[in-house]
DNA sequence: GACGCGTGGCT
DNA sequence: TAGCCAAGCGT
């Protein structure tokens, strides 16, 4: 499929400026000292502002770069702050417990992140007394921190002169040196060296961290201006030296499928509280699992009902149209019977401790939108 | 090397 | 409405 950026994003233009290309680099490689000028230059005046940014705690660096594994900035920003506040230092989090971890966690995805992030906050604080390790390679060998993870905290905490390559840096050095089309082992392997070759030697500058600013200025060029579809290259600092300028194929994307799904709320009085009845979802599911959400009904148990709340949910590539059932009168006992799930596997919660439960990112947006449970989950430790 | 793992705003 | 998108990791 052909990108239509150039089209789309050139209607007060007639063409592209005129720029001849730097140099040969197609073989040759990028000329890095221009490059880098070029990039951090633009860097320094449009970086996002950003709560990851700027700090100097290699801890909150560890928890941004997981919690921005294949996750959009947005949602990361809702979850980071909180994730601080509940877990300030890696010794808070160690202490945790798993489901505490991932009821904060709750609605950013990828649980086994959670999962992995506690796990190596215990070995830290077994093994090394609390203390994240300062090098790329030792990093790399904790849960849940990769060959990209190890990089990113190595070069932003501890400024090590190593080569982040993720998606964003990928596409862009693909882009530039004209392989755009190249997503190939030979391809990554290409990126890589590319990559390498332009990280600054030097730990740090006259300007600070200058192997973790570089790298956050590549990305941040891959997510904010040479996009995926529709890269915006009149706004691109190294335009001057790019070969393929928007002129690129990009890959097609996973067909989108629909699939209905229906859950019921139950809701019973205890005195002054409130509870709802929750579903524990499998340890051995493959998807959530051990995560609470409601009891999911059967489609032949909902025909003629009218539902509570109808939301989308997507999944992957699977978009759910929810509807969710109440249960709250004698009259629809029918519905409650319907539940197949087994009565071990039924909770009844108390609505005021659902912040503190590991619940799926669906049970807690429809609790949220149907005010069951508050807007803000997370419940701080007695100050 | 391929596959499975979540999410929700935007259009 | 339904499709698109976005800072990987482990097996």
């Amino acid at each position: 499929m052909r990108a239509h950026a150039r089209a789309e994003r050139l209607n007060d233009f007639e063409e592209l400026p005129v720029v001849p290309v730097d140099a040969d680099f197609k073989d040759r490689g990028l000329e890095a000292v221009g490059f880098r000028r070029k990039l951090m230059n633009w860097y320094r005046s449009h970086a996002r502002e950003l709560p990851w940014r700027g700090i100097s705690d290699p801890y909150r660096t560890w928890v941004s770069e997981v919690m921005l594994q294949q996750t959009r900035v947005a949602a990361v920003i809702e979850h980071y702050e909180n994730f601080l506040r509940r877990f300030p230092t890696i010794v808070a989090l160690a202490l945790a417990s798993e489901a505490e971890v991932l009821a904060v966690w709750s609605g950013l995805g990828y649980y086994r992140r959670a999962r992995m992030l506690h796990k190596a906050a215990q070995f830290i604080v077994r093994e090394r007394g609390g203390v994240l390790p300062g090098t790329a390679a030792e990093l790399r060998t904790l849960p849940g921190i990769g060959e990209y993870t190890s990089a990113a905290i190595a070069s932003i905490a501890f400024g090590e002169s190593i080569a982040v390559v993720d998606g964003n840096v990928e596409r862009v050095l693909l882009r530039l040196t004209g392989r755009a089309e190249m997503a190939t082992a030979a391809g990554r392997a290409f990126v890589q060296t590319q990559a390498a070759a332009l990280v600054p030697r030097k730990k740090v500058d006259e300007r600070g961290n200058a192997a973790g600013d570089h790298n956050q200025a590549m990305m941040e060029l891959g997510a904010t201006i040479c996009l995926p579809r529709a890269p915006l290259c009149l706004h691109c600092p190294v335009y001057s030296m790019c070969r393929t300028r928007g002129e690129h194929v990009t890959p097609p994307r996973a067909v989108q499928k629909s699939r209905p799904a229906a859950y019921l709320l139950s809701l019973r009085k205890r005195g002054t509280v409130t509870e709802v009845l929750l579903e524990r979802r499998a340890d051995d599911a493959s998807l959530m699992a051990g995560m609470y959400e409601l009891p999911p009904l059967p489609q032949d148990a909902i025909q003629g009902r009218e539902p509570l709340l109808r939301v989308r949910h997507a999944i992957t590539n699977t978009n759910y149209y929810v509807q969710v059932f109440a249960a709250s009168g004698p009259q629809d006992r029918g519905l409650r019977r319907a539940v197949p799930a087994a009565k071990d596997d039924l909770e009844w919660v108390r609505t005021n401790r659902l912040g503190m439960v590991p619940l799926t990112g669906l049970a807690r947006k429809v609790l949220q939108r149907l005010d069951v449970m508050e807007v803000r989950p997370v419940r701080l430790p007695e100050t």
